[in-house]
Parts: structure tokens; C-alpha cells; sequence
DNA sequence: ACAAAAGTGTTATCACTACACCCATGC
DNA sequence: GCATGGGTGTAGTGATAACACTTTTGT
């Protein structure tokens, strides 16, 4: 294979935005770093492409080796690439971020990291320039969901409309009217009510609804369940 | 320096989708292809990101090789890494878009590139997978400009909202009621109307606008210009 | 006078926000 | 029977889309 001369190989690297949501707050998951320099600091889990995987392929092997999990959802965020971001050698760094149900995979995170589940308000300070990458990443996650119905990837199959709202909630760090949220949600059609109720939080119980899979697919739509100009600041 | 050892490095590229309107057209500055392989084929402007500098300026120093300008809108789109992207090489390419006004800069693009502007529909094809890399820039600059008014970028200092309009209609493809748009763009409150008027494009004349850079940088707004789901299917 | 593009108003419909009470259940 | 969270309805307001004619001026 002929090569491009005298050109100048960066390392590039991945790292992961892992969003979570248990329910009740929408979480980080971070990790100790294990190798020098800055041993022991808070950092996001990533790691070095391999010369025989791309982009998307480096980022869930990363997921996989840190969760044991496959198939979650995953999209790249940006690709951060400051001379001195990494004070070792310098590498770039493609960001993905990450949207998990924490209840479903709270008991295959792999120890061996070191990894820890932190509310979005109290996540501590990260190596290099990984607080700005959680900084985009909230952006992006918040740009996203005003417009596509992603959040549903941090809920189990089936959730209850609480859930729902308060995650919405949780994102745009807002309160939510539930009665024109309910309307708002339903009217969308992309939710189908099941038999069952969960009465884990209640007394009275709030009815499972599982997400229309089809109709998710199929009409893109605006969703805009919330009020206008009201946590929507979008940056 | 310290060094990761047995790491991999790879070569990184940047590619621009350079977008450009002439007041009728909005149209992609493409350029002939100066080196094997696939020599002269079409392709978008692009080179290797140097040791000395941040993947941003890689971007600018791109642009004004070719265009001779500085101070473009320009925006980080998507990293692209499939491992057979480019035959000769892996190389990772971060991809940017930018926004210029064919009008201002014509006479500044650099004939050594072999440059020429084709309007998106008759677009030709491009090398490696910049076909899908132009795909992604017309989806993201239609996702942004539905939120942010920066299609202004395209534009002259002082334009017409006839202008203004048959841009929202080129980029999203679609037609506009002229009576709804203006009463739109006029409640928004970014234009200032000037004294003179343009009169090139008809025999009455369409006073002029300027964008009221307070306001656009200020209050961030959901603009809204077209219709509900009438071009507004951002996939 | 006519052609060509710019600019202007109204109405009916829909979507949104704000707001307060009843329901079902477990204890 | 009461405390807790789940669920429902309405009215007023504002925004939107659909729609056609008049204005200006160069030729």
C-alpha cells in the first residue's frame, strides 16, 4: 500500500459521555484513570483507536470493556484536537456521548475502572479537557431532545409518564406542568400504554407506556414538550 | 516529553464543504483534485493537520489557501474514520463546513485548485466518501439554520428579504409564503432596515437590511421561519 | 399602459399556557 | 380516613397558515 509522504501521524483517541438516568436523576458515569499522568483524577473512560477498528468501532469496544454492554445508544459529539489538550504526546480526541438506563446496567459496570455514577451537578472536576467535553455534550444532548425523542434511550422498555416528565425535568434542569406535558406526549402518538401499572412510587400506581418503535422511526418530528423559552437556552 | 508508548498513530485530514450563495443559488465549492490518488476528480477542499496546529486552524489555513480569506463562518461537522476511506492511507478526517458569500469573495477563490462552484443539485461526485460528507453539512446546516440565523453568513452586509427568502428556499428546498415570512423575520427584530434599496433585481426596488449583530448574538431564539413540517424534515 | 417584482392585512384555526380539583390506593 | 402521588379539563391568549390585491417604477 503506497503512503502519503512526509505527513505527521497524530494519535487519536476516543472518549465516551456516558449518560445515565436511574429514574430519578440524570447521572455521569466516570472513572478513576489507572495509567500516568494524573493517576487517580477523574476522567471520562476512553482510550486509543486501534489501526483495525474505526471511529464508532473504538467507542463501543470502549463502552463494551467499561459496561459489558453492546447497543447502547451512541452518537459522536466532537472531535477535540488543542495542541496541548493531553500533556504526554499530543493526540486527538473524538467524543461520543452515551445514553444508558442505569437500573438495567447498574450490575455490569466494570469494576476494574473504578467507575462511579455522579448527578450532573456534582461531578467532579475531570483531566485535561474533558469538563468542556460534558459541557458540549449536555448542549448537545439538550439540542437533540428538543427535537427528537432520545431521551427514551435512558428509560427501560416500559416507564411511566412521571418518569418521563421528570427526565425531561432532570435535562433542561427545569419544572415541567405535567397536565400539558401529558397532553403534549400523547398527542405525539409515539407512546403505547400498557395494561400494567408501576407502584413502586405510589400508592395508586402510574400505568406503564412503552414507546412506538415505528412511529419513532418513521415521522421525525418536533417534540417540543416544553414550555417555549423556558430551559431551552440552548447555547 | 513523555510519550504513550506502543500507541498508533494516524494520519488526520481536514475536509471543508464550503457553502456559497449568490443571491439566487446556493451552491458547493468544489475543487479538482491536485494529487494521486484519483487525480483530477472532483473533491472537496481538504489537507493534512500539521504538527503546530489545532484542528480549527488546520480548517482556516485550508480556506485561505483557497479562498485567500480569513474570518469565514466555519463550523466542525463530523469525524470520519472508516478504515478504507482514503486507499492510500488510513486517515481520519475531521470534517468543517463553512459559509461565504460567492458575490464578496469570487475574485479571491485561487485558480491553482481549480476550484468551481456547483449549485447543490447538480452537485458532481465526489472522491472517498465526501459524497456523504456534503450529505451530513446540507442536514446539519438545516438543522441549525431552523433554530439560529446563520444563514446571514451567506449573505452580503446589506441584503433584501426577498433575497433572505429565496435562500430559506433554497436550503431547505421548498417554497415560502412572502407575506408570512416577512411578518416573521420582521417580529424577530434582527433587521434594520436601511434607507437605500436594491434595485437590480426589479424595477420597484427591495430596501435593503442589515442584521442587528446585538440581537443575533444575544437572544438566542428558535426562529421558525418555515412552515410545520414543511421542509423541515432534518432526517 | 404594461410587465415585473415588492410590499401589505385579515381571518379562521390551532397550539400553547396557566390553572385546580378528583382519583385510587396503602397504610 | 388520610396522605401520597397519578391523572384529568377548560378557558383565554397568542401564533400560525392560508389567502389576493395594490404599489412602484422602468420600459
Amino acid at each position: 500500500m503506497a503512503k502519503y509522504a512526509s505527513q505527521n501521524p497524530i494519535l487519536v483517541a476516543v472518549d465516551c459521555i456516558i449518560f445515565g438516568y436511574d429514574g430519578e436523576k440524570l447521572k455521569l458515569l466516570v472513572i478513576k484513570r489507572a495509567i500516568e499522568p494524573i493517576k487517580d483524577h477523574w476522567s471520562l473512560m476512553g482510550g486509543f483507536v486501534h489501526a483495525d477498528e474505526n471511529l464508532d468501532g473504538a467507542a463501543k469496544r470502549i463502552l463494551l470493556e467499561l459496561t459489558g454492554l453492546h447497543d447502547l445508544y451512541l452518537e459522536q459529539l466532537k472531535t477535540y484536537g488543542e495542541l496541548s489538550r493531553d500533556p504526554i504526546e499530543r493526540t486527538i480526541s473524538v467524543a461520543y456521548f452515551a445514553l444508558i438506563d442505569i437500573n438495567k446496567y447498574s450490575t455490569q459496570i466494570n469494576d476494574r475502572f473504578h467507575a462511579e455514577w455522579f448527578e450532573l451537578k456534582a461531578v467532579p472536576t475531570l483531566i485535561f479537557d474533558h469538563d468542556l467535553m460534558v459541557k458540549d455534550a449536555i448542549n448537545k444532548l439538550r439540542y437533540r431532545a428538543a427535537l427528537e425523542p432520545i431521551l427514551f434511550e435512558l428509560l427501560p422498555k416500559k416507564f411511566t409518564i412521571p418518569q418521563l416528565q421528570v427526565l425531561y425535568e432532570e435535562v433542561y434542569d427545569t419544572l415541567v406542568d405535567n397536565r400539558n406535558f401529558i397532553r403534549k406526549i400523547s398527542a405525539s402518538g409515539l407512546l403505547i400504554k400498557q395494561s400494567q401499572k408501576d407502584k413502586s412510587a405510589s400508592k395508586k400506581g402510574a400505568f406503564y407506556f412503552k414507546l412506538d418503535k415505528a412511529k419513532h422511526k418513521a415521522q421525525f418530528q418536533f417534540l417540543n414538550l416544553l414550555p417555549k423559552n423556558k430551559g431551552t437556552e440552548l447555547q
